[in-house]
DNA sequence: CTGTTAGCGCCTTCAA
DNA sequence: TTGAAGGCGCTAACAG
């Protein structure tokens, strides 16, 4: 009663041969119907369960997914990752996690493990800088899809939000408030694209609206609250205080609220901030902060929708889709001065 | 430079046969120093990597695993993922990740599908009233774990906090603050053991108390923030309105603190709060909100380390291991009246 | 419509 | 120490 019940137990019970079962199990054309009922039945009875690892062998195709994301309990990538998990499981994909810690050997490892584990695709949010490891998954002609941190390459499809365009309407924000010294927090380095998209943005905001640049308005932290009140004492000990703080991570923006307001200082009207994600938090509190939403849910969706298409087309061409999705404005309390 | 290398593949450039390849591969004591360095080179050289789907279907393990949640962008599951993933990953298995969102049919079609991708156990947090998907299972010999929502059954091991001592003592907590008359907020119905459980703890702590029990202090509604408000509505239209509330979701003490605050009672003099989960959010407030943790990390690994366990141990004995995690009481601001 | 055969990639006796 | 052969469970020609 617990041992594997295989399409040769169903055979040899109904005197037929295996192909005959298999056949009748897929609705195979070429079958009488009532053999087919039969061996429907009989697998019924015998509490018969596919076994998917010997198709996937036999058929090169695993119908698992990879996905790799730095870590796996945040709001934005738990939600990409629900994106992504309801979207392919319509379609009888089973998603297989992975966490980098935001470590490119890490990552790496990942990469290859799942490639060992034939993978039919691996979407990946990535942390690395160089694009080696990202080759290998080509070689092996099994796409990959970026999602959120890309990294620009050929024939390689990525479903992003424009974070361009998420930094300069936060910033312009900014300055339609009246704003004129406009701080920026970065989190990670520049080799993240999205955060040089974002710094992009800022700048490109400042240099529309003829405000000045300056050096000393931008810091690079982690994206933790600590980090925020630690950038705001470093921004306020400068001679000229900055009056408003783009920060490119919500946590960051709360832990700079907290030390404005720790200074005495009012938000919105001395110092307006807004942060970046939408993290559910920024809108729970008191003083609620704006920000940028990422529709990370969408974007997850999005992602499994482009390799799905990618695979229903003809495999001639190798079609490579970058989707940017438009970011959205989100005004709150603690950056709107009421115009 | 793109297709599939193979044993085979590496045996034929050395001349050699597949069999001895697989040794050289797998530190066969069987084999000359010298062949299985040439093997590991070629391999290395050919850009061989081991098939696990081979692996797999040869040795009836998959190393994978698979884990249900009703649904993985909140807090508490993904960081329960967070820790079973770390755990895991470190000893070879990878993680497949199903949501129910709290479907009972969507559940057993998860169960149903990783018992075809051969998953070796399945780690779940279920959202069933029945059992009869578990028994599945069970007779397929393979190992079923619970986490956090479990279900009372032979066999099967388990991974819970005691929710009844955080019922018990977040109500003791509020009864040493001097509230008298405490209200329940329960979320999910008492099908689900955990919500059960904190229902129990609280009843008791008031009994061991003194106090009395009143139908009409406990509300059962969904989880979310504007299910609180509603909530407090009608416990404040009460004539004997209560001074505390023991919120069994922190989502839904945030709604009840934003109504009673809307209502202007004070928080925690008027009405002490507390909530159930520790997300994150609830120390982000201005007025942060007293809560229980329930470590969903260390819930993840260890998870995962009763499984491990399990499977090292001889197979004669099935082990069932039921673990208890202790909750904890963390006081803040919406519940701390100075004693 | 059904049976036979072969093979997906790997490991593991059993011989040599 | 290595080779040969069989099989994990299934599907896909190719026959009949």
């Amino acid at each position: 009663m617990s041992k594997k019940v295989t399409i040769y137990d169903i055979a040899k019970k109904l005197n037929v041969t295996a192909a005959t079962v298999s056949r009748a199990l897929n609705d195979n054309p070429k079958i009488s119907d009532s053999t087919k009922k039969l061996v429907l039945e009989t697998a019924e009875k015998m509490n018969y369960r596919q076994n998917r690892l010997a198709i996937a062998l036999k058929s090169g195709r695993s119908n698992n997914i990879g996905v790799i994301v730095p870590r796996i309990n945040t709001n934005f990538f738990g939600s990409v990752i629900r994106g992504i998990e309801e979207e392919l499981n319509a379609s009888g994909y089973q998603v297989i996690i992975c966490q980098t810690h935001n470590d490119e050997e890490k990552e790496a490892e990942n990469v290859e493990t799942l490639l060992n584990s034939q993978v039919d695709a691996i979407f990946m949010s990535t942390s690395s800088r160089n694009t080696i490891t990202f080759e290998k998954i080509l070689k092996k002609k099994i796409p990959l899809i970026f999602f959120d941190r890309k990294k620009t390459m050929d024939n390689v499809s990525s479903v992003t939000i424009d974070d361009f365009a998420g930094g300069y309407i936060a910033t312009k924000h900014l300055i339609d408030q009246g704003c004129k010294k406009i701080a920026h927090i970065s989190t990670g380095d520049l080799n993240i694209e999205i955060f040089r998209e974002r710094f992009a943005g800022y700048k490109q905001a400042l240099y529309d609206n003829d405000l000045p640049f300056s050096e000393d308005y931008v810091l690079f932290t982690k994206s933790n609250i600590e980090d925020g009140r630690e950038a705001v004492k470093k921004l306020f000990s400068l001679k000229n205080k900055p009056d408003a703080i783009f920060s490119a991570s919500d946590f960051v923006a709360l832990g700079a609220i907290q030390e404005l307001q720790a200074m005495k200082l009012k938000v919105p009207q001395d110092v307006a901030v807004i942060g970046f994600s939408n993290e559910p938090f920024t809108n729970f509190l008191e003083l609620s902060i704006s920000t940028i939403d990422q529709f990370p849910l969408e974007m997850g969706r999005m992602t499994a929708k482009v390799f799905l298409e990618q695979i229903d087309s003809s495999e001639v061409e190798k079609i490579q889709k970058k989707v940017v999705l438009e970011p959205k404005l989100i005004i709150r309390k603690s950056s709107n001065r009421g115009k």
